[in-house]
DNA sequence: CCGGCGTTATTGTCTAGACAAAAGACTAGG
DNA sequence: CCTAGTCTTTTGTCTAGACAATAACGCCGG
């Protein structure tokens, strides 16, 4: 019967999307871990006073995406992430690694904050000049590097990186915990390892790599431009589909 | 008017996602071209002797996958393909490339039927000794090898497929037209260029491929395993996602 | 011929209620 | 203590109807 005090409505279109964000955000910003109890329809009914249908649209949405899991007299519960969310979604390589049983460890490379060049303005989708946060960062599973990570973010978008350190966390998973996304797109390549890269991945140059460039945004607003490069065979990006259901 | 004859309710399962499988297996087969229209929502409450709302939540769930468009007035009508669904769908090498403007070429590399080995029963998910179609055929755009196939059928599921020559149309084309499938699969990842792969596509051996395994189901019954190399920079998988939505 | 305006077909959303199915929770009997 | 049956909660599905928003269509006057 404890209702959740930080779900509200937005006002923004159709109640039953914004009943749908109002829960995905908590869930998506990893505010609500898997496993935990989502309010039954009855109560999510009488909280948002909308009807049973409304509620159902939104949490069977929700559960067609894979974000939350349904069963009856159980209740909804926060889905984990599964290997078929992750093509689409979020990509958080240390959960990934730490998954697999290794240890997970990260290293920063370099960090720069300045005006965005003519090349930061066209990857980040910004005007040249905005302010941006660069960073490059190698992630490690059992001391073998397996990813590397450049990372541009807008710091109109989220100033408050810049109090942030990422000994302990990725900007990845900062990012995903303080600044909700609407919208991401992602490209996915294979590439052969340039010298730099294959120096920071202790690889051959020219070695086959796995190449995935991550955009997010907040409306219309750009939060972060992310490549990830991994060696071949470190990564395998699965996804399932059904045309019914 | 004139309703179409091909579609009828399966009695299988929930009416939503009878009607759903109903539109969507002629669309995916390709019978339906895109920008054809599909009956109003009233023709088919009529037709399937249901109401509104369940027509409505199996059109809405189609347009929500991109598999038709809806607007108020004009009606529903077949999506064109995007590249947004190319990546957990169709992949169908020919038409993305006649879509670039490039000319379009296929060769046949090898072509054998038999009982099925135990690595083919591993990959296709069948019984060591059933009897499978091995094909090899390499794509090409204005003369350039851009993608390798290697592919495996289940004859238990597709025996028609004896028939075909592959000279014009691609094996994976004649499936998608002749085998409705149900389910899918995909695993993408990155590799380096074996010998008789680089040989295929001309390039060095140990050259960076993007490589994609992909699976097909109809019901419990696994139709073809394909595996499609491209070059680095060949292809690129692009998706977008949206939580809010 | 053409522009404006009302008509109408079509989808979008929402409500209130009904019954069914699954499965946890509880209880009575052994 | 265990088991079988019953109660209750929760989701799954469906109906019938209502009103709103949109945009194509057609008509009519200039």
């Amino acid at each position: 019967m404890t209702l959740d005090v930080d779900i509200a409505l937005d006002g923004d279109g159709p109640l039953h999307q914004q009943i749908r964000r109002a829960i995905a955000r908590p869930i998506l910003a990893g505010a609500w871990p898997p496993g935990r109890r989502i309010p039954s329809e009855h109560e999510l009914m009488a909280r948002f006073k909308v009807s049973r249908m409304t509620v159902n649209r939104a949490l069977a949405s929700l559960a067609g995406e894979g974000l939350v899991e349904r069963r009856r007299k159980s209740g909804t519960m926060v889905a984990a992430p599964s290997a078929e969310r992750a093509v689409f979604e979020i990509w958080d390589i240390s959960a990934e690694i730490a998954r697999g049983g290794a240890v997970y460890a990260m290293t920063l490379l370099s960090r720069e904050a300045g005006p965005a060049t003519a090349e930061d303005a066209e990857r980040l989708r910004v005007p040249v000049g905005a302010p941006v946060l660069h960073l490059a960062l190698c992630h490690a599973a059992d001391g073998v590097p397996v990813q590397l990570e450049e990372r541009l973010v807008n710091l109109s978008a989220a100033p408050r990186i810049l109090d942030q350190s990422f000994e302990t966390v990725a900007p990845g998973r900062w990012l995903l915990d303080h600044v909700p996304w609407t919208e991401a797109e992602h490209a996915i390549r294979a590439a052969a390892a340039s010298s730099e890269i294959a120096r920071r991945l202790k690889i051959p140059r020219g070695a086959a790599c796995l190449c995935v460039e991550r955009r997010t945004w907040r409306g219309p607003e750009p939060i972060t431009f992310a490549r990830l490069t991994s060696p071949a065979g470190a990564q395998v990006l699965v996804g399932r589909f059904r045309p019914g259901s």
